[in-house]
DNA sequence: CGGTATCCTATAGGATACTG
DNA sequence: CAGTATCCTATAGGATACCG
């Protein structure tokens, strides 16, 4: 019914919904986004981001090695050395993502504007 | 330092910041690619999706209404028949989802693949 | 430096029942 | 039909302190 097809986003193994998972919280954009260049370390990201925890980014770089988008590499040494880097699966998903700061760049006026009327 | 520019997402206002917390939801994503098409009821939207209970997605398309992505008809009359529509600045959303929901069509699998493993 | 550990609060979201 | 109302729980995420 309603013209539901295979592959919708609607049923509820869609790989889309996955893709939701994914991305939304709150820092896994921003996150990967910093991570967008080159590989970073820890209190990179932290300066870099801004208004983000130690807890949460590793919270967060977890959550996205756990689903094969960032890889997380251990220098060893003192003081330690630790690396974040995107996968290549983590790199196909940056096309998606620059979309969506693309919209929003172009659109985020609008969008306050309605929040501020509604 | 680290080479952050103007429009970068990282700044606390930065609009990208607002793509994150427009989407960053579990249904919002869900929700407008359910009015992708054409205008949709309430109980349309109920039975289409499945697993959101009527509350959540009240919820939700009360929060894409603030944000200028939707609409909401009432058409009176017993029984009530009200309608959601995406707005012209949903409609330009429509994009980077359709993107979104494409890569993950084609890379669920390696994300799943790799959950397992991890 | 790159984390844990601990504690805390707000809120998202689910279940169920009721209403105009 | 399209919601509220109510209650509930899990968890995201913030603050702070400590550790190897």
């Amino acid at each position: 019914m309603y013209g539901v097809e295979p592959g919708d986003i609607f049923l509820a193994d869609c790989p889309a919904r996955l893709a939701v998972e994914v991305i939304a919280d709150k820092w896994a954009v921003v996150v990967l986004w910093g991570l967008n260049d080159h590989a970073r370390r820890h209190s990179e990201l932290i300066d870099l981001i801004g208004g983000i925890s130690k807890k949460v980014l590793t919270q967060t770089l977890r959550r996205l090695q756990t689903n094969g988008l960032v890889t997380r590499t251990d220098h060893g040494g003192v003081p330690p050395r630790v690396e974040y880097e995107l996968t290549a699966l983590g790199r196909t998903l940056m096309g998606p993502i620059r979309m969506l700061t693309e919209w929003a760049e172009q659109n985020g006026d609008a969008v306050l504007a309605a929040q501020e009327a509604g």
